[in-house]
Order: C-alpha cells, then sequence, then structure tokens
DNA sequence: GTCTATAAGTTGATAGAC
DNA sequence: GTCTATCAACTTATAGAC
C-alpha cells in the first residue's frame, strides 16, 4: 500500500525520457481496461472497477484519462488496428487460394489471442458504435472496397467462384470472430470450455468451409 | 396524463378473465424491453428508460416484474424460443439441400424481421451468458447435439461433403446473425443503411456460399 | 505524479396514498 | 392495480494534501 519503489523524475532528473511512467502506466491501464470493458461492456463497467483490475487508485486512471469515455476510445483504437492490418494479405498479384487462407488463419489468430479484443468491438458495434461509427465509414469502409476490387479481379479472371466481396468479408468476420464473442455458447455446445485443440479444429474448419464456398478446395 | 380508460375488473367483474390486464400489461412492457436491452445491454439500461419506452411509470414495471433482472430474464426467455426453433427443419428423411436452405431462409427471416431480439441474445452472450448459461448447457446443446447426428448421417451417406456439424451451426449461426448485430459495420461498408434490398441479397450470399460450402450447390 | 476525501448526480427499489 | 415521493447505494469526476 506504501513504499513502492518510484521514479520521482521532477526532482532527480528531469529530462529521462518524459514520457516513460507515463507511457508504462497507461499500458497496465490499457490491457486491464480491455478485459473489464469486453465482458460488461462500456456502461457495465465502473471507474472503480477498472481501478481495482489495473490495481491503481481510481483517480489515477482520470488522471491519465479524463473521463471513462476517453480511456474505452482509447481501447478500441488499440483493436482497430489490429483488425485492419491482416487485410494485407489480399493482393492483386497474390494466389487466391493462399491470399485467403492466409488472411482466415490471421484472423483465427487475433480471436484465439486476443477474444477480449474482439468482445469490446463486439460491445461497440451492438450499440451502433457511437464511438468508432466515423472510422467504420471512413478508414475501414476504403479499405475493404480497396480489397473487394481485388477479389472482383480474381472472380474476373475465373481464379474463383462468383461471390459477393462484401458479403464474402462479413461472413468471413463474423465465422471468426464468433468464436470469442459467443466463446459461452460454442464452450456450451462442445460440452468443454473452449481450449486450444477446439480452437485448432475451429480454424481448420472455417479455413476449408470458405475455400470450399469459394471453388478453392485443394 | 390522465383520463385513460381502464378496465376496473376488482369491483366490476371479479371474474372477467383474471389475467387479461396483466397480460396485455406484461406484453408491452417486454416489447419494450426487448428494443432498449438491444442497444444498450443489461447494465446500461436502467429501468427509468425502460419505464419511458413502455409508457407507464417505474414502479409499474416493478410491480409486474420485481426487478431488472427478472424482466432481462422474461426476454430472453422469449427469445430463446425463437432461437430453438426452425432447427425443425433438420430431419433425417429430408433432402440435405432442402433442409440446410430452408434453416438459412428461416435463420435470415428472424434476423431481419427480430433484430433487437439477436442483439439481446448477443449482449447476453458476451457477457457469459449469466441467465441463461443453464439452458445453453442443457436444452440447446441436446438439440443441436441431436441435429448435428443427422447431419453426420447424410455424411456417412455420401448426400453432402465431410463437414463438422457442430463448427456448421457455429458458422450458420454467426454468418446470419452479423447482419442483425453488427448491422452498424454492415451499413458503414455498404455505405447505406441496411434495408430489405441489402438483407434479400445477404440471404442469397448466405445460402448459396454455405450449400456450396457443404457439396449441396444447385 | 499519486492518492484520499468528497461533491454532485443517477441508480434500483419500495412505501404508501389513491 | 396504479402512481408519486423517497431512500440508500452507487456512479463519475474533481479538489487538494502529499
Amino acid at each position: 500500500m506504501s513504499a513502492r519503489p518510484r521514479v520521482v523524475a521532477s526532482s532527480v532528473a528531469p529530462s529521462v525520457k518524459p514520457g516513460r511512467i507515463r507511457q508504462a502506466q497507461e499500458s497496465i491501464i490499457l490491457q486491464a481496461a480491455e478485459k473489464v470493458f469486453a465482458r460488461a461492456g462500456f456502461a457495465g463497467t465502473s471507474m472503480n472497477e477498472l481501478a481495482l483490475a489495473a490495481g491503481l487508485p481510481k483517480s489515477t486512471l482520470h488522471y491519465y484519462f479524463g473521463t471513462k469515455e476517453v480511456l474505452h476510445r482509447a481501447v478500441l483504437a488499440n483493436i482497430l488496428e489490429l483488425w485492419l492490418e491482416g487485410m494485407e494479405a489480399i493482393q492483386p498479384e497474390a494466389e487466391p487460394r493462399e491470399a485467403l487462407a492466409r488472411y482466415i488463419r490471421h484472423k483465427m489468430r487475433l480471436t484465439t489471442e486476443r477474444p477480449d479484443a474482439s468482445r469490446v468491438f463486439a460491445n461497440e458495434l451492438l450499440q451502433g458504435a457511437p464511438q468508432i461509427g466515423d472510422i467504420l465509414r471512413g478508414e475501414l469502409r476504403r479499405l475493404v472496397r480497396r480489397k473487394a476490387r481485388i477479389i472482383e479481379a480474381w472472380i474476373r479472371d475465373g481464379r474463383m467462384t462468383a461471390v459477393d466481396p462484401l458479403h464474402l468479408f462479413f461472413s468471413l468476420w463474423a465465422m471468426t470472430q464468433t468464436y470469442a464473442d459467443f466463446e459461452t455458447q460454442v464452450g456450451a455446445v462442445l460440452g468443454t470450455p473452449v481450449g486450444a485443440r477446439a480452437m485448432n479444429r475451429a480454424a481448420a474448419h472455417v479455413e476449408s468451409f470458405v475455400l470450399r464456398a469459394c471453388g478453392l478446395a485443394s
């Protein structure tokens, strides 16, 4: 509760990387916040719970982020970055089968390793994306439509079955993220907690399922 | 604000269908509650908002349902019924292609007509199904495993491609419900609000996508 | 930078008049 | 059965000592 070693930067060394402590603390807070927001959503989470999860007093969170909303937005920003990358596998000159397989594996890896990120994102979308609506209608939309044109070209060249590319993405996102967002339901139906083995099986299923639907089965 | 016509059953006619008023009021409350819970989740919804949406004073909701939690559970119970039915299309003697197509169309119809129901369900699952976990591990699990055995038989008989039946259900639920739960994202990417036309296109996509993946394309 | 104490407001729920 | 008035508990946020 006291006597924790501290770096008193102000008096001793005025310029020891001015943002070092801030960066470390913010990282601790963001990591804890992702976990807590994932289970209870924005409204269901109190600053008190967030503070307990981070191991810091409530007012310290206010000091770094100001309000609960700003903290929530910061968590979402972190997650969106993860979400948007990974579509890079889809390139005009790539082999469709390998490109889609790589994208699916990337998405399933994200779902497995960062399920809480997926849940925070799902909560935000369920509420109508009050925080990230702009990004969805801007950055996400542009990126997806660019990748959709690549898929359209593959179809035109007869390299895969005709599939509406935008709906292909919707299906792909849904099939992969369901293992994080609805993990409880998956576990209930399987009869066991969803572990590494189940996730491997899920990844194999989604990959072969989508490739067959796209006429790209091996 | 006053002078609303009322049925004063107590003094005039002691036995005019004792539960008539109750049933009507509960129905109004449940319908309003589904809409409000869908957007904000359990924690994000206040009894005040629920009362406003139902056009009744807060204490009347308490009179009929006792607590917010009981009201929420009642909404979920309504929804689960919808969810569980519709799998009836899957019968041993059915033609796999037509049975799956019918189930998909049923699911897409639910998503289109009752998107709020889907969202309330999604919120509950995201939070780890605190209210309906028992039902998922009991009734849902049994029903799904029974239907999975039918699909396994179809596969054994060479009537469709080998697909893990449980994961087929997970994919199917995800692909269909995403149009309700993540409607905001779909609308953002499409560039327009999701209307009837988009939902028809979505339904056609999901049906052909799944049938191809199952080796059942026409 | 960190934390205790507290202000200002909202919440779920109930008592009790009608 | 219905509604107004109210309560105790909890919420976010901040002031100010250290």
